[in-house]
DNA sequence: CGCGAACGGAACGCAACCGTTCCGTCTCGA
DNA sequence: TCGAGACGGAACGGTTGCGTTCCGTTCGCG
């Protein structure tokens, strides 16, 4: 995706564009899209804010959407390593205090809620979240789970789809929504609630109410 | 909040502002919110589409901002019957398949997004969707949650603040951020899971892993 | 070493938007 | 009945934004 930006050159780039000014560029967008929004931001207050000249920005991409979905993706992608405590419990500790304190970032509740919302209306952008955030996310949640159906700690018929978004719910919630505080006591309790809802969740039509 | 909207006569109107013209601009509101997004909306657009004059608009608020908050807080009233299935499970069952409904209108999962992110930025939004929203909403559920204490249904140290985003959250995630569809069938599941996660949760520090 | 290209910066044309101010018409309330 | 005022519509000035183009300077690859 990043080779051909259209503005690239094909061959031959006397001098390359220098990775300093695309951070600088990357920064200042980021900022700018915390403090005033997606569809507020201007290529203006951007270079302004990272100065550096207009021409920069264009000489990387076509437009300013471009820019923007190739900046999200590029800032979108975060492999962590998976952890693996022994439980699943623990491991769903160490999984959403991880999240927490990433989502806990100044910027974060304001960034992500506008590019969620963003997503829903540009279907280019939903589709590189889906591809770099969604999926490799929720394939690791899932190898977690899959590692407690093997110890037995949960049924092997459980709802993996359903768990997925059970786990990661509540915590966008609670810190993206909401925008109130989750202390690590309250990231355990929450542990304790997901492992008994997990197990719950069969996939047949059961349902194991009171 | 209604009275003062600051161009508001304060006496004497002999022609008072006629319900059509607001009704008219506020749908027009909503559905341009959900097509260019809240920064991207221009007076110009939403008087066009509701084939309206601008000036209409300026005779009800004193600019665009007020407009959006008071439009928005006014549409984000809805109070709903408690439901009384009898168990917390059909409880909770009743309350997410209504939900749901709500969320899977055409305009809701571009429209709630947008809110959602601007109330990141704008305080006075943000403060009305607490009031308006936030506050009815998770003391109708705590109050569900409540009369399964009553019942027996759960142990009375839950933790209620927890559990209401634990109900909350996976149906926000599902369907407003990864913008995917729920069945009835997983609403029930859900809220199997739910049961069992909301009994498992107790104040106090005890956790009950494995 | 030298050329070509990226750099910061400034300016451009064009379009869009905000909020105001006029119209001429219609309609509710005193 | 009659007049104040809301109505749809159009235009205004001032500002902002996009994307382009042009500077003179700097710097890296051949």
């Amino acid at each position: 995706m990043g080779s051909d930006k259209a503005v690239r050159r094909t061959v031959a780039p006397r001098r390359p564009l220098q990775d300093r000014v695309t951070a600088a560029i990357s920064t200042a967008f980021f900022e700018e899209l915390a403090e005033v929004g997606y569809g507020q931001m201007s290529v203006d207050a951007i270079v302004r804010r990272a100065g550096v000249g207009k021409a920069a920005v264009y000489r990387r991409w076509p437009n300013k959407t471009a820019m923007a979905v190739a900046l999200i993706a590029k800032a979108a992608v975060t492999e962590q390593s998976v952890p693996d405590t022994g439980t699943l419990h623990g491991d769903l500790v160490m999984l959403m205090s991880h999240l927490s304190t990433a989502l806990r970032h100044p910027l974060a509740s304001r960034v992500i809620p506008a590019v969620v919302a963003e997503a829903g209306r540009d279907r280019k952008l939903e589709l590189v979240l889906r591809e770099t955030v969604e999926a490799p996310r929720r394939a690791r949640v899932a190898g977690i789970l899959q590692r407690a159906v093997g110890r037995g700690e949960l049924p092997s018929d459980c709802d993996v789809e359903l768990a997925l978004d059970l786990v990661a719910g509540p915590l966008y919630w609670r810190l993206m929504v909401r925008r109130r505080d989750l202390d690590a006591a309250s990231i355990v309790r929450l542990a304790d609630g997901l492992v008994a809802a997990i197990a719950a969740i069969r996939q047949d039509g059961s349902s194991g109410a009171s």
